[in-house]
DNA sequence: CTCTACATTAACTGATCTGTTAATATTTTA
DNA sequence: TAAAATATTAACAGATCAGTTAATGTAGAG
């Protein structure tokens, strides 16, 4: 299988994970819609598991690359990027295809912390809080990991409520909060 | 079946799909566990889904009749109640059991939201944000409806982040942000 | 005690699940 | 062009899925 359509498959197989959720998608299904056939898939990932874990990778990257470009592009200082982030969110909550986020939903299904798409879902939150982090530090604010966790908290809820009120407000309801807290 | 034994059906069902999930756990199983065979259960529920529906009843009481009354518990005042609710919040991810809420998880898993779970789930939600915005009204507080949002936002985030880490923490960096939001 | 109503067991649908096998293309390389 | 590596189809495992059927057991009421 070449790069480029192994690359396909996993694209394809995101939307439909995410679309459908991960237990509720079969492989026959991906098969179909992907149109790579089951056998060739199984050649390329020996298990579902091993699948999913490479569309976590791939969400992960193509995520964190579009939120943290989004925030340079909105604000030029690091509190307004922060700022912003919320503007960006409010973007994707606006999106036809928003459908909550995908780590916390891998998360809701494989609830072992000992599975790896547990772990691997939570990384993907570690290396956003980071990223918080840094930039509170560039910000010269205090206590940056606290609030660098605080920001983090405010981004989940966010997701969770507009993906459950099918409504984008809670980006700016966060957003308010955030400025309370940037500002202190 | 007698009025006690589908209740303890149901108290068992909900065990079972709070730490396994919903579509990963099988009637069969629910059937093993409960003790109840499961052409009884389809004698009282037509479809698994019902019976969700059904644990998901259990639950939204269960969970609201003790989140409220610890609030109370835990403090005599409007506002205090409000800011508490970060306590009790705090016990709950303190517990053995803590596997996140199930209802963020129930929505994640029926993501369509004409479905029946996905919108039961929801209006857990909205049962809880109207119960703070009356609680902030009666602290006199201006703007209770969006500030009734920005503490459901605090406290869902908080639970997202406590059941992805697997730790307690976010309850105390939530409430902080709470305390800042109802001093103003 | 007997009839009735309900509960239970266990086997059984037919579909779907993850994953495999074997034979048949198709492409890549030499 | 010939050989080797890879992809495909399609059928097939064996398990499990939600839900049903039919026969058996068990209770309470008259």
């Amino acid at each position: 299988m070449s790069q480029s359509k192994r690359a396909e498959l996993i694209r394809k197989s995101l939307l439909l994970f995410y679309r459908n959720g991960f237990h509720a998608t079969g492989m026959d299904l991906v098969a179909k819609e992907t149109g790579v056939s089951k056998t060739s898939i199984y050649k390329h990932f020996r298990t579902k598991e091993e699948l999913i874990l490479a569309v976590l990778r791939l969400r992960d990257e193509n995520f964190r690359n579009w939120l943290y470009r989004r925030m340079e592009e909105l604000a030029d200082t690091p509190k307004g990027q922060l700022l912003s982030m919320f503007d960006a969110l409010e973007e994707w909550f606006l999106e036809d295809n928003f459908q909550g986020c995908m780590f916390i939903k891998a998360s809701a299904e494989f609830q072992d912390r000992d599975h790896a798409i547990n772990a691997q879902a939570y990384a993907h939150k570690l290396l956003l809080a980071d990223h918080l982090e840094e930039l509170v530090l560039q910000a010269q604010l205090p206590d940056a990991r606290n609030l660098a966790r605080q920001l983090l908290i405010l981004k989940e809820g966010a997701i969770v409520v507009a993906a459950m009120s099918h409504t984008a407000a809670s980006a700016k309801e966060a957003k308010s909060i955030a400025g309370m807290l940037l500002a202190a």
